[in-house]
DNA sequence: GCCTAGGATGGGAACGTTCCCATCCAGAGC
DNA sequence: GCTCTGGATGGGAACGTTCCCATCCTAGGC
C-alpha cells in the first residue's frame, strides 16, 4: 500500500458525528468557539484515526504555506550553518517550517531554486546568495514576497538586509592590531566578486589606511584554485614587512592563511593574524587566533523576525531596512605581538615538528 | 498588496487561448504531446504572466508533494551538516525538495517536527534523532512513508539505517594506535543515553580489548554540563597510564579532548590522540591530529537514494536494510609516538602485526 | 463516400482544506 | 407571544492543480 492512506478531515468529521467545518476548526485554533462536548467528540475522533490535518490543502485554500524559504551559498560553511541555525529556531518558534535549498556558490542552481522555493509558495524568504539572481529576486518582491537578504546585499533588489557591520568590523580590526603594536597590514580576501561584504570590507580597509600614515596597508585575493596561493602570498608580504600581521576576510581565508603561516614556519603573534568569523578551532590552534565574532544567532533570528514584520504588516510597503550588527573581538595569543618584543633580533629555534 | 498574486494554470490557459489541461500537460512534463503552435502560446503566455506552477496544489491532487523531509538532531554539529549536504544534493538532483528541522537533540522538538514534516505529507523522511520517538516514527512508516534513520538506530523501527560501520572504525582506531606503539587507550565518549552509535562504538572497543592481552582500556564519560571534566579525566588517565592514547568516540569529544590536552601542557603524539569524524581543524593543531573520517557525503546520498528506491517499489516492501560505510584514517602528528621514540628506548619495537 | 483509428484538445470532477453564509435554537426584552 | 440577539453548528463554494473521459478532426482503408 505505497499511497500512504491518510485520514482526511471529512473522515473525521464523520466519525466524530460532526461537521467538517467544526472539524477545521478544531485544528484551526478555533477550539473555543465549540461546545466542550463537540471538541471531545472531535478529539477521541482523531486520536482514533491518526489524523492529521493535511498542510498542502492549508496552503491551497488560505494561502498561508507556514513555509519559509531559506537560499544558503554555501551550506559547509560555518557561518553559513550557524546562521541558518538561528532562521530556524526563529521559524519554529513563530509556527513555520524551513525549506532550505544550498546553491553551492552556483548562480544557475540559485535561480532553479528560487524558482522551486517560489512554487512552494513559501510565504518568506531569507537569502544567502553567492551570483546576483536580482532580476529573479525583484520579480518576487513585486510579487509582495517578502525578502531578507543576509550578509551580501544586491542594490538592485528592493530588500530587507540584516548582517554586519562590516567598517565597522574593519575598523575595530585595525585599531586592535594598531593597538598591539602591527604596522604592516595585509588584506587576505577571496575575490570580492559581487558579493557585497567582501567589497565593503576591502574598501573600509583601504579608507581607513589612507588615514593611518604610520601603517602600511596591501591586499591579495585567494583564488579558490590555487591552493598554494596562500603560501606564496604570504612569503612575498613576510619577506618585506615590517611588524607584519594578516587581517583574514572570512573563514575559509583564516583557514587557509593559518595553514600557510605553519607551512612557512611562521610564528603566529610575531606574525599577527586576525580572522573575521570565529570558528571551533580558532581558540585550538596554538596560541589561539584572535577573532571577529559576527553574532549569527541573532542575525537568523533578525532575518525572520523582518520577515514575518513585512507580511503582518497592512500598512504600504516600508522602505528596505538595513540591521547591522556589532562584531566581538576574541582577542587571542596571535596578536599578542608583544610577546615577541624583546627577542626580535636572533631566530628562535625551538622549533616544532 | 499583501496577498501576493500569482499568476494561475487558468489565466495562462486564456490568454493562450488554450484549455487548462493543456497547459497542464505542458507544465506536467507530456509537452511532446502538444502541436508546436499550442506549445509556442502557451509558453509566451506563460512567460508574459510569469507563472509558476502552484506545487501546493500539485501536491494535494497528485498526492506527490516532492519533498523530502529531514530530522536533523544538532545542526550544529559539523558531521550532521555534511551529511545535509549529501542529502540536499541527492534530492535536488532528482527534484526533490528538502525540508528541514533541527531537534535541537530534544525529543519533545523531535515529535513536534515529526508531526509537522508529516503534515506537509513528505514523500520520504531522513532521521537523525536523538531521542526515540519509537512510536510515532513506526505509526508513520506504518502508514507507508519511507524512513531512513542516519547513524543512530532504533530497534523498535522497522526502518533503513544508513551509517558508519562503527565496529571496524574502532577497529581501525585499535590497530593504528596498537601499531604505533600505544599501549593504554582511553576510550573518551560522550554519555551513550539512546544512541546506538556510541553504544556500538564503545562494546566494539570493550570486546576488542578483551582479545588484546597487552593493551590497557579504560572507558569515561564527558557529561555535557561540565566543562572541566575532560580535564580532569585526562589527569587520571595520564597519572597513571603508560604510553597512553585517547580514543574521542566523536568530534564533540575531540575538541574538548584537544582542549584539556593543551590545557594539561601534554604534547600530541607522546599521548596519542584519535578522533572518529574529521574536522577543519584537525590538520591544523600541530602536529595534526589523527582521524577517522566518515564519508557524509556518500552517507547522505545513499539515505536518500535508499528512500526513493523504496518510492518507486512497487513490489511488496522489502525488509529493512542496513547500509554501513567504512572510515577512512587519516594518520597525522598525534599518533606519531615514534617521534618521542627516545623516551621508550628499550622496548618501543614490539610492535606487532 | 463512409467508417474508423488515433492524435490533439478540452470539460469537469476530484484532492483536503478554509471561510462565507446560512440555519437552528435558547433566552432576553417588549 | 413575538421579535431579536448571538452562540453553536453545518452546507457549499472556492483554492490551483491533475487526470479520467469526452469530443473533434484528419487521414487512411474499404
Amino acid at each position: 500500500m505505497r499511497p500512504s492512506r491518510h485520514a482526511t478531515l471529512l473522515e473525521v468529521a464523520r466519525e466524530a458525528n460532526a461537521s467538517k467545518t467544526s472539524v477545521s476548526r478544531y485544528f484551526g485554533g478555533e477550539r473555543e468557539r465549540l461546545s466542550p462536548s463537540l471538541q471531545r467528540r472531535i478529539a477521541q475522533a482523531a486520536r482514533r484515526l491518526d489524523y492529521r490535518p493535511n498542510q498542502m490543502a492549508r496552503g491551497l485554500k488560505g494561502g498561508r504555506s507556514r513555509l519559509i524559504g531559506m537560499l544558503v551559498a554555501d551550506i559547509r560553511n560555518p557561518y553559513s550553518v550557524a546562521v541558518m541555525h538561528g532562521v530556524e529556531q526563529a521559524c519554529r518558534e513563530r509556527g513555520y517550517s524551513l525549506l532550505v535549498g544550498n546553491t553551492g556558490n552556483d548562480p544557475a542552481q540559485e535561480r532553479t531554486h528560487l524558482a522551486l522555493l517560489a512554487s512552494y509558495r513559501v510565504e518568506g524568504l531569507v537569502i544567502n546568495a553567492a551570483g546576483s539572481p536580482g532580476r529573479e529576486l525583484q520579480s518576487l518582491a513585486d510579487q509582495g514576497l517578502p525578502l531578507v537578504l543576509l550578509d551580501r546585499w544586491l542594490e538592485e533588489v528592493e530588500a530587507d538586509v540584516v548582517g554586519l557591520d562590516n567598517a565597522l568590523a574593519v575598523d575595530m580590526a585595525i585599531d586592535h592590531l594598531r593597538r598591539q603594536g602591527y604596522r604592516s597590514l595585509l588584506f587576505l580576501s577571496e575575490p570580492p566578486g559581487q558579493a557585497s561584504p567582501r567589497q565593503q570590507r576591502w574598501q573600509r580597509f583601504e579608507q581607513r589606511l589612507a588615514g593611518e600614515p604610520n601603517l602600511h596597508g596591501e591586499r591579495r585575493d585567494l583564488s579558490p584554485g590555487e591552493p598554494d596561493a596562500a603560501r606564496e602570498i604570504l612569503q612575498d608580504f613576510l619577506a618585506w614587512a615590517e611588524r607584519p600581521a594578516v587581517l583574514c576576510a572570512n573563514g575559509n581565508v583564516t583557514l587557509a592563511a593559518t595553514r600557510a603561516l605553519q607551512a612557512l614556519g611562521a610564528r603566529l603573534g610575531e606574525v599577527g593574524l586576525l580572522g573575521i568569523d570565529e570558528l571551533d578551532w580558532c581558540e585550538l590552534v596554538p596560541p589561539g587566533i584572535t577573532t571577529l565574532a559576527q553574532p549569527t544567532e541573532a542575525i537568523g533570528r533578525a532575518a525572520v523576525q523582518q520577515l514575518l514584520a513585512r507580511l503582518d504588516d497592512g500598512t504600504p510597503p516600508q522602505p528596505p531596512r538595513r540591521t547591522l550588527y556589532p562584531a566581538r573581538l576574541n582577542a587571542r595569543g596571535s596578536t599578542r605581538l608583544a610577546a615577541f618584543a624583546k627577542n626580535h633580533d636572533n631566530d628562535c629555534d625551538k622549533e616544532q615538528r
